[in-house]
RNA sequence: GGCUCGUUGGUCAAGAGGUUAAGACACAGCCCUUUCACGGCUGUAACGGGGGUUCAAUUCCCCCACGAGUCACCA
């Protein structure tokens, strides 16, 4: 049975490579009928933040990622919160500091610091100096009362493991610093608290970012250390910005919420995300969540960086409201629209059709369907076009003419009124556009609309409609 | 700087030892059309460089360049 997690830390943001780490690790245990858990990574006190958790619930259930076990909904291999597993993991640091894996180290961090400003370019090597000690001098020191962080041996030799998309790696050990297990406030860092738990929550296949591909072969020197199997690796390349730089955790222009406020559907943003180092064997770019997990092929992801293309997420999310049929797509623009369109006698769920496939976003819907409430002062120039034919002088016409006809309309539909401007062109000898056109300005007041001239006049009804020809009459008269 | 990884059009990407090197976004043009969209069609545009191996390399190997990641009591 697969098991992935999700382990994030409770710091804020959840930035697009969070995202599709989750989703990668969902697809990869549900398409082999596996567990996906969700386990907070909450031992760094100093950078929790409240309410990420919460925030983090909210984002998978937004997105469809939804946890089998996890703090908020239980499973057996709990609790699901490092903070509280503290317990677990200074039994485990006990045993190999018992066995020779491990040390204590007095060493202040203070130390450490004061170094590192200058010598950026040299790998300041910890000296292992507290190795040294002697179990008495350990012994007093500790009964002192004198703060402590557990460190892990590092072995002489290499460390190698290999990785589902990048192959197998090897690093000299002699790169790998005695890392810290266990920090001097008897939190667990990230690296041990890491390999704990995937060790006993039975984690079987572990993603994350490749920005850890080159410590990941000190985690196999922990597992070594246990005698534990360790899972397979799966590292995810990087998503850059625009700039072609890795995306901060503090750039919110990437993050989740962000592109959920510019107005994306979730659906949209996991759909183009999966597509983000990952391709299908076919050239689909459209999927569901359902769809993808049919699709997903670890062994499809790719190594090298790829570019978050705002362009390509904006032209999917516009794909996604015109697959949308009219019933799907009104309770999306509904409230969108109720808010800019407050005319009487609108029937929304027709503007709703004609927005649907000219938008992006919702957001794009009002300045669209402004003119409904509120016909623009236009320029008369707008009524020339050249391909159209129209001229001021044969606007006039059309438009009068246009006047004579709706006033005596009784069926004022689309359709009708449609028929009757096309009539009246060949009464004119006029090509179409000589007669549509000048309505269409007339009654939107601008050089596009999101329908066409019969339509408008339907929509705004027979009183707004003759009143809007009447200006443009006026208009065309001075 | 050491180590690790990467490099196919502007972007996402497929691909394979022999191909006219897919497709998508963006861009341009045309068609459709009652404007704009939608849709359809066409076009511009790529294997970072140098050595090998091979009958043949963009694909395999090496070197270089470039880019990125990492080198915390952060994750």
């Amino acid at each position: 049975m697969i098991r992935t997690r999700f382990a994030p830390s409770p710091t804020g943001m959840m930035h697009i490579g969070n995202l599709r780490t989750a989703l990668y690790e969902y697809l990869i245990a549900k398409h082999y009928g596996g567990i996906f858990l969700l386990r907070i990574e909450d031992t760094d006190q100093n950078r929790y933040v409240q309410g990420a958790e919460d925030f983090i619930y909210q984002t998978l259930k937004t997105a469809g990622l939804t946890h089998d076990e996890g703090p908020d909904v239980g499973g057996n291999y709990g609790p699901y919160r490092q903070s509280e597993r503290r317990h677990i993991y200074s039994q485990y640091a006990e045993q190999l500091v018992k066995n020779g894996g491990a040390y204590y180290c007095f060493c202040k961090k203070e130390d450490r610091d004061s170094t590192e400003d200058d010598e950026q370019l040299t790998f300041a090597k910890y000296d292992r100096k507290c190795y040294r000690l002697t179990k008495g001098e350990i012994e007093s020191k500790i009964a002192n009362g004198e703060e402590h962080c557990v460190r892990q041996l590092i072995p002489a030799g290499a460390a190698t493991f290999d990785d589902v998309i990048y192959g197998s790696i090897t690093v000299q050990n002699e790169e790998i610093e005695d890392q810290v297990l266990l920090k001097s406030d008897g939190m667990p860092t990230y690296n041990f608290a890491n390999v704990v738990d995937d060790h006993l929550m039975g984690i079987t296949h572990v993603l994350r970012g490749c920005e850890y591909l080159t410590s990941t072969p000190k985690y196999n020197l922990l597992y070594e250390a246990f005698g534990w199997q360790p899972p397979v690796y799966i590292h995810l390349p990087l998503i850059l910005d625009a700039s072609g730089r890795k995306f901060s955790k503090r750039d919110g222009s990437a993050s989740f919420t962000n592109l959920l406020d510019m107005g994306f559907l979730p659906e949209t943003i996991v759909n183009y995300v999966a597509l983000l180092g990952w391709s299908p064997s076919d050239n689909r770019e459209k999927f569901t969540l359902a769809e993808l997990v049919g699709e997903f092929d670890e062994r499809r992801i790719s190594k090298s960086p790829s570019v978050f293309d705002i362009n390509k997420l904006t032209w999917l999310s516009g794909e996604y409201w015109k697959a949308m049929d009219a019933d799907e797509f009104y309770p999306y623009a509904l409230p969108v629209l109720q808010d800019c369109v407050k005319a009487p006698g609108i029937d929304l769920k027709t503007v709703a059709e004609m927005v649907k496939t000219r938008i992006s976003f919702l957001n794009d819907i009002p300045p669209l369907v402004s003119f409904i409430d509120n016909l623009p002062a236009y320029d008369k120039k707008m009524f020339e076009h050249k391909k159209m034919k129209t001229t001021l002088g044969n606007s006039l016409v059309s438009l009068t003419h246009v006047l004579e006809i709706l006033q005596g309309m009784q069926d004022f539909s689309a359709q009708n009124i449609y028929n009757e401007l096309l009539r009246l062109a060949s009464t004119l000898g006029a090509k179409n556009g000589v007669v549509l056109w000048p309505v269409r300005t007339a009654l939107s007041g601008q050089p596009t609309s999101p329908c066409g001239a019969a339509e408008l006049c339907a929509l705004l009804g027979k009183n707004e409609t003759l009143r809007r020809v009447k200006m443009g009459i006026n208009k065309l008269m001075n």
